[in-house]
Parts: C-alpha cells; sequence; structure tokens
DNA sequence: AGCACGCCGACT
DNA sequence: GTCGGCGTGCTC
C-alpha cells in the first residue's frame, strides 16, 4: 500500500499538489499539520495536510515530503472549511486563503545557503567576482544569496553562483527555519545539593569573605519567601543590586543552577475583574430582543445610536456565552482596536481576553493563535481586526461584529478579497454560532437583510444616561462668502461657536476628510498643476516636509519654486487639507492647544495613542482630523465638532458616496456631548439643501435608508444586485484596452446588460500600470455560482490569449 | 507567485 | 563580443 497526502501550498495556483509519504508518516500526519515539501527546482514550501488517502497519481510521479513540521493540526477542519469556502466564494485559490490566514512565522520557506565544496580548485580559472565569493568562503563557513548580492553590489548573482557551481568551488543547498522561537525567561535556583539546613549553613559561611556573593543568595531567598514563585535572574539582579558577572561567578561555582522557562510575549497584568455594569431600561429590552431573535435566526443587527452603551449589551451576551464554555469572536475595525475599548474588555473579563491585530509582531501573533488552538483559558474572547477570523476556534459560541458598517472589513489588496463581516456570518454558521452585527449607522446590506427578514433586527433610541443626540446645524458656506464672512476655511458661526466653547473650557474636534496642506497647486499663470510621474493624479503637497507627494505610490519631491511648465513662480494652492485648516486655527485662536490626527501624524506604533492620550487628558483644546476621528472614542469634555467641508465626501464619484457620508457625519457628530451636556455640530457647506445633509441634521436613518434603496433598485446597485468587479492592469495603455474590450465582450455573450464597461478608473494609470474595470451585475435570482463558474470559464480562455496573458486580471467580489 | 530557459539591444 | 531585458512554461 502507498501512501500519499494532499497539500496546500501559499501560492496563486488552483490546485492542491500530491505528495508520497511513509507508512509511519501516514500515522503520524493528520489533517492540518504543516509539511515542508520541496516544489520546482529547488525550493522547498510549507504546505498544510488537506487530505490523506491511498491514490497514487497516474499522470506524474509524486515527489516524497521533505519534512514533517508539526506534532498536531495547527489548523483545524473547520477552518480548513472556511477557507474553501472564501476561495469559491472571493474567486481566489485557498493558497490565496492559507497565506492571508496563517502568521507569516508559520510559513517557512526555503534559504539557499552556499557553502564552499571541500575540494580545492584552480583559483586562477575564476572571474573576478567569482573569486570575491570564492575568497568570502574562506572566511565565512557559509554564505546566503543576500550576502552575495551585498559582496558583489549587484542585485542578480544568480549566473555567478550557478558558473561558480559549475566549476565546482562551491556547492549550495535548501535550509528551512523556524521562524517562531518561543520567548524564554532565565531563572535561577539553589543547588540541589545545599537543600540541607546543614549544607546550606556552611555555603554562608564559605560565601563570608565574599560579601556580594553572600548578599545575592540572601535576597535569593528573601523573593522566594515573599513571591512563592521561581525567581528571573533579572528580579535577583535587581532586588540585590548584584551585576550579572556576580550572578553568573555563582552558577560557574554551581551554588546557583540556571533554567528557563517559556513566557508569553503578550501578557494582560491588569487588577481583579469587575462585574459587569447593570444594563439601563433600554439596553435591557435590546438585551432580551436580541435573545429572542437567536431563538430562530443566526445574525441579528443592533442599531444603536452613538454613545447608547451597545458595549454594555455586548459584555451582557459575552458572559452568557462564556458560561456555556463557548469561544467568542469581538470583531473591530483595525483603527477602533483602542487602548480605551480594550482595557474596558479586560476589566470585565481579565485575562480571558486576547488581542490580535496588525500591529502585533509575527510572534505574538503565533502566541495568540497558539492559545486559541488549545482553546486556553487566556483566549476565551478575541478582540480583533478583520483577520481574526483566521483564528483556530475550536468551538465559537458568537461574533460580534461593531462598527458593522465600516469599509475597512473589507479586504481590498492582496487576494483574499474578503469581507470580515460576511465572513464572520459564515464562521459562525460552520461552528452553528450566533453573530450581532453592531452600528449606529448600519450599512444598507445589512439592514436592507433585516427588512428582508433574514436578520433579526434590534435598536436602542436613546443615548446612555439619556444625554440628548448633538444639535446639527448646517452652515451655508456659498452665502458666507457672499456676505463676506468667511476668515479663511471658517464662517463666523463656526468661528463664534468654537470661542464660546473654548470660553466654557470645552474641547473641540475639527473634521477635514483629506490629509495634506493642500491637494493641489496650481500655476496662476498657464494653470498647470505638477503631476505624478508615475500616476495619473496631481500631487498634493505636505507643508510639514515642504514637499509634493502622492498618496497612490508614494512619490515624493521637493516643492518646486517656480512652476515647471511656465517658469513662473506664482503657485497657488488649491482646496484644502487637514495641515491648512491646523494653521488657520493656530492663527484664529493662537491662545490655545491645537494637534493633528491623520496618517501623517499617527505613523509609528503609539503616534495614535499619544494624540488620544493628550486629547483626554485635556492637553489639547482642539483637535483637527481625518476619518480616523470618528471610531469609537470617548472623549468626555468634547462639546463642538466641526465639519469644515461635507462637499467633497458627497461628490465623490462612487455609487455609495451618499451612504458613505451620511455615516461618517453622524459618527463624527457622535463625538460631541457624551456625557451631561448636549453637543453641537456644525456642517459648513455650499450645498445645505441636500438630501444627505438634512438627513444628518434630523438623524433620520430611515429616510435615508429609503431614498438610497430606491436609487440603488432603479440603478441596480448591491444590495439589490450583487456586484464583481473586473480590474485589468498593464504598463502598455493600449494592451489593457484591447484586452478589456475581449474581456467585456465575451462576459456580454453570457450575461448580456448586465456587465458594465470595460471604463477607465478616475485614476486611470497607479505606478506605471493602467487600469480598466469592467462590472458584472447580478440579479438576486441569479445563480452565484453559475455566475462565478462561467466568469472563471471566461477567465481562462482569456488567460489562453498570448496577447493578454502579460495582463494582470483581479476579481473583486462584493467589491465594495 | 517564483523560477528557469531562451532569444534580442547597450555596454566592457 | 557579453550582460541582462522580459516572454513562456511549469510546478506534485
Amino acid at each position: 500500500m502507498q501512501y500519499f497526502i494532499d497539500v496546500i501550498i501559499p501560492i496563486p495556483l488552483q490546485k492542491l499538489f500530491t505528495y508520497s509519504i511513509t507508512a509511519s508518516e501516514s500515522n503520524f500526519l493528520k489533517i492540518g499539520m504543516r509539511v515542508a515539501v520541496p516544489f520546482g527546482k529547488s525550493k522547498i514550501y510549507t504546505g498544510i495536510v488537506a487530505k490523506i488517502h491511498n491514490e497514487a497519481p497516474t499522470v506524474y510521479e509524486a515527489k516524497e515530503i521533505h519534512q514533517i513540521l508539526d506534532e498536531g493540526p495547527i489548523v483545524n477542519e473547520k477552518q480548513l472549511r472556511l477557507w474553501q469556502w472564501m476561495a469559491n466564494y472571493y474567486l481566489c485559490t485557498v493558497g490565496d486563503v492559507m497565506r492571508a490566514a496563517l502568521p507569516s512565522a508559520f510559513v517557512l520557506e526555503s534559504e539557499t545557503i552556499i557553502t564552499k565544496h571541500n575540494k580545492l580548485i584552480d583559483e586562477s580559472i575564476l572571474l573576478d567576482d567569482e573569486f570575491l565569493v570564492y575568497e568570502a568562503l574562506q572566511h565565512q563557513s557559509s554564505l546566503k544569496i543576500h550576502d552575495i548580492s551585498n559582496i558583489l553590489d549587484k542585485k542578480n548573482v544568480l549566473p555567478v553562483i550557478k558558473r561558480l557551481i559549475e566549476k565546482e568551488a562551491i556547492a549550495v543547498e535548501e535550509e528551512v527555519y523556524e521562524k517562531y522561537k518561543p520567548k524564554l525567561v532565565r531563572y535561577v535556583k539553589l543547588n540541589s545539593n545545599f537543600t540541607s539546613e546543614s549544607s546550606l549553613q556552611k555555603l554562608l559561611e564559605d560565601l563570608s569573605r565574599a560579601p556580594k556573593q553572600h548578599q545575592v543568595i540572601l535576597t535569593l531567598f528573601s523573593i522566594s519567601a515573599t513571591t512563592k514563585k521561581p525567581v528571573k535572574v533579572a528580579d535577583l539582579s535587581k532586588e540585590s543590586d548584584a551585576s550579572p558577572a556576580i550572578i553568573k561567578s555563582l552558577i560557574d561555582k554551581g551554588i546557583l543552577e540556571e533554567y528557563f522557562i517559556q513566557t508569553d510575549r503578550v501578557q494582560y497584568s491588569g487588577d481583579e475583574n469587575e462585574d459587569s455594569k447593570d444594563l439601563n431600561e433600554y439596553q435591557n429590552t435590546a438585551l432580551k430582543e436580541i435573545k429572542e431573535w437567536f431563538k430562530d435566526q443566526s445574525v441579528v443587527l443592533l442599531h444603536g445610536v452613538t454613545s447608547s452603551g451597545k458595549t454594555e449589551v455586548y459584555v451582557k451576551l459575552i458572559e452568557e456565552v462564556l458560561s456555556k464554555g463557548s469561544q467568542v469572536l469581538y470583531l473591530l475595525p483595525e483603527i477602533a482596536l483602542t487602548t480605551q475599548l480594550i482595557t474596558r474588555l479586560q476589566n470585565y473579563f481579565g485575562e480571558q481576553v486576547a488581542v490580535f491585530h496588525s500591529k502585533y509582531s509575527s510572534h505574538e501573533r503565533v502566541e495568540v493563535w497558539n492559545n486559541v488552538l488549545n482553546n486556553s483559558a487566556k483566549a476565551q474572547i478575541v478582540l480583533g481586526a478583520r483577520s481574526s477570523i483566521f483564528l483556530p476556534f475550536e468551538s465559537l459560541g458568537l461574533i460580534i461584529v461593531d462598527e458593522e458598517h465600516e469599509q475597512s472589513f473589507k479586504q481590498f489588496d492582496p487576494a483574499p478579497r474578503y469581507h470580515a463581516r460576511d465572513t464572520a456570518v459564515v464562521l459562525a454558521h460552520i461552528h452553528e454560532a450566533k453573530t450581532l452585527l453592531g452600528s449606529a449607522t448600519p450599512s444598507l446590506e445589512s439592514f436592507f437583510n433585516a427588512k428582508q427578514n433574514k436578520y433579526g433586527f434590534v435598536e436602542i433610541t436613546k443615548r446612555f444616561n439619556d444625554v440628548l443626540m448633538p444639535d446639527i446645524e448646517l452652515v451655508d458656506i456659498k452665502e458666507k462668502l457672499k456676505k463676506k464672512l468667511m476668515k479663511g476655511h471658517f464662517s463666523d458661526r463656526l468661528i463664534e461657536e468654537m470661542t464660546e466653547t473654548l470660553h466654557e473650557g470645552h474641547q473641540i474636534i475639527l473634521f477635514q476628510n483629506r490629509r495634506g496642506f493642500s491637494p493641489i497647486v496650481e500655476c496662476n499663470t498657464c494653470g498647470h498643476s505638477p503631476q505624478c510621474p508615475n500616476c495619473d493624479v496631481s500631487l498634493t503637497y505636505h507643508q510639514y516636509r515642504d514637499q509634493l507627494r502622492c498618496h497612490y505610490c508614494g512619490f515624493a519631491e521637493i516643492m518646486p519654486k517656480t512652476c515647471s511648465a511656465c517658469g513662473s513662480p506664482e503657485l497657488d494652492n488649491k482646496g484644502f487639507g487637514t495641515e491648512q485648516i491646523e494653521e488657520e486655527v493656530k492663527l484664529l485662536f493662537p491662545d490655545y492647544k491645537v494637534a493633528r490626527m491623520d496618517l501623517d501624524t499617527t505613523r509609528g506604533k503609539y503616534g495614535y495613542e499619544k494624540i488620544i492620550t493628550a486629547l483626554e487628558q485635556q492637553e489639547i483644546d482642539i483637535l483637527v482630523g481625518t476619518q480616523m476621528l470618528t471610531k469609537g472614542l470617548d472623549f468626555r469634555n468634547v462639546k463642538l465638532v466641526g465639519i469644515m467641508n461635507a462637499d467633497n465626501m458627497l461628490n465623490f464619484p462612487d455609487f455609495r458616496a451618499h451612504e458613505r457620508s451620511f455615516q461618517l457625519m453622524l459618527q463624527v457628530s457622535g463625538r460631541a456631548g457624551r456625557t451631561e451636556e448636549r453637543g453641537k455640530v456644525l456642517i459648513q457647506t455650499y450645498n445645505p439643501q441636500h438630501n444627505i445633509l438634512q438627513q444628518v441634521s434630523t438623524n433620520n436613518y430611515i429616510e435615508m435608508y429609503n431614498e438610497q434603496m430606491n436609487d440603488r433598485y432603479n440603478y441596480k446597485y448591491p444590495p439589490v444586485y450583487k456586484q464583481i468587479k473586473i480590474t485589468l492592469k498593464h504598463k502598455d495603455f493600449s494592451r489593457v484596452d484591447t484586452a478589456s474590450i475581449w474581456y467585456a465582450k465575451s462576459l456580454r455573450n453570457v450575461f448580456g446588460d448586465n456587465i458594465l464597461g470595460p471604463e477607465s478608473p478616475p485614476i486611470a494609470r497607479i505606478r506605471n500600470q493602467f487600469h480598466k474595470n469592467i462590472l458584472v451585475k447580478i440579479p438576486k435570482k441569479q445563480s452565484l455560482s453559475k455566475t462565478k463558474e462561467a466568469i472563471i470559464k471566461i477567465n481562462n480562455s482569456f488567460l489562453n490569449v498570448k496577447d493578454f496573458r502579460s495582463v494582470k486580471v483581479i476579481l473583486n467580489v462584493d467589491n465594495f
């Protein structure tokens, strides 16, 4: 009997790969374990065992595996089912899903190691750079490809290596490294020879002439007596004030013994847990309704106005699920995963809360992964951003998706282009668990699902402590301009309110949906504005470094003194961004502290936290910022929120622009007046009659919903129709152009009028690649799986056309 | 996706 | 004359 395994490899290839294994390996291996397998001529990849069987492949001979990497599965069967679902639904390969799912430390790749051949060769046959490598190997036993690039100072070193192998000067081998190393902490204890009373007595006498060492031993006793725990070398050294050398000499003498204990990098160091808060009347009703719905619905949408205390309701539900012994996943947009919320949950659930997000190092992620895998007490509740849906849960009872409307739950760039909210619903289904979606401004699709009775629906309409919803006022800047009541970008109304708020000692948030100083620099003489050399966009001025920058590819150059087209020195700034608002505020209110929060000021690990803390501690009076401000932050003392310009978001060319603007403005408004006093929101706009602005000012979600849904019906947009976006990219415009016309035509043959495009997107070229978009609209009654099959078929025949092979195709399901 | 093999322009 | 550009094909 022969034994084989089918393996998932983290590369974008549709199929699994079959390798042969021995009988004993087949006994040991289980589905979900990692194996290192040879792939192609020289590479070694990490694969996940997906199937163990006895059917020998017929058309090729299976290679043997290289090595088994695990003692037991690191991925469970429920996860593999989810991976498969994602690959099917989001039109990508399981390999893509695997790449996204596993912490990178789990995915080992081989590295070529170069060593010298043991026989001597005639050095005169070597060329110059060959000799350099050979020479280097006389001093170092082994080199990596990277080292050789450095030695030769060029990137393509493979030909050199190849020639050296032919001349038998060197040998190469592939090596696999385990990237994850548990963190070890050094401990000491007294050597067991000295445990008896008499031997100890003698030891202390012997050491009486070495007072420092004597002191160390005494300290060791006192620490272990008080803590009754193993003693860390670091603690001992600190307490006894002894240098590491003194401790080392004690170890060398055999008086102390050192040992290592594996430790967690991610640790919770909190006090006793608090009891969860009692709910108010509205929260209680909501909780009851949610539970009622869960009896026969697996998904419930909770629509609770900003600061209605949704979190407390979640906490009660979590408590209940935990008491049944199930795990809980609490999903949040990355940006809302703040220390504030983490601390709050840890206060209730202490060590049981594990956090998982992108700022964690690969090692930290492995630790969270392992804790979840072992269903450890430390990971009963996982609080995380979208990628935490990939963790190896054994028995989920509840998934909470907070801020459900946030678009950052959708992954756009590397495949799988999944939506974490929708994937969470499927994951919950696999676990037979419940999903709770929460938001103050639900996405149209979730609200639509609730209306269609696919989801249960619960509402909280009152803010916590009965604080009133902020008073929202629209300011017509067109009129203010006419009457000359604008100072820069500030209307007289905004300045008035700001002055009053500051006098009362309250804080202000100003929202400007655009970073940089001014988006566009324009020449006053010829109208030319500097463009990015790699993308079809105008460059944005950033005063902070006096630079022009491209927000698409990261290109940057020093702000020119004169126009590059006509040489005129009159360069003007059009439009405005956060930087410019900050400048203007400083001039208008020189006595108050102003800070700015956007991508530029929150770079670095704690940049974000620093600003938040400063605001909380009232070191900042006025905070100017972008979208970042909207996320679940609880600022007690903010009373006024100013939206500098509502129009630029409303006029965004996207069918969801209105929905998004509504959500964004209500979320920002929600930052105002979260405690006793009623907050005030001023929205500056050229078009105060705009329906969305009216709906924002009256906080009328239903009206917004009905009106937007009307458009969605009329123009066949989601959630009424499903949508798949196909993007083609190539550096040569005419190539993408013909390719996209071909692609769209093939699609039209099958789907007729439900194909839109090909169209060039507003920014037709990014990083020197020209883009073309094709949209597939899918009516609800049309089978989704049949549609996808047809698309895959067309895609395959597309890839078989020689001229099109170099065109990159991106399939994006639910591209919103 | 990587990587090897294979065929045409700008440099020692 | 070579180095190195990227088109093409393959990976158990």
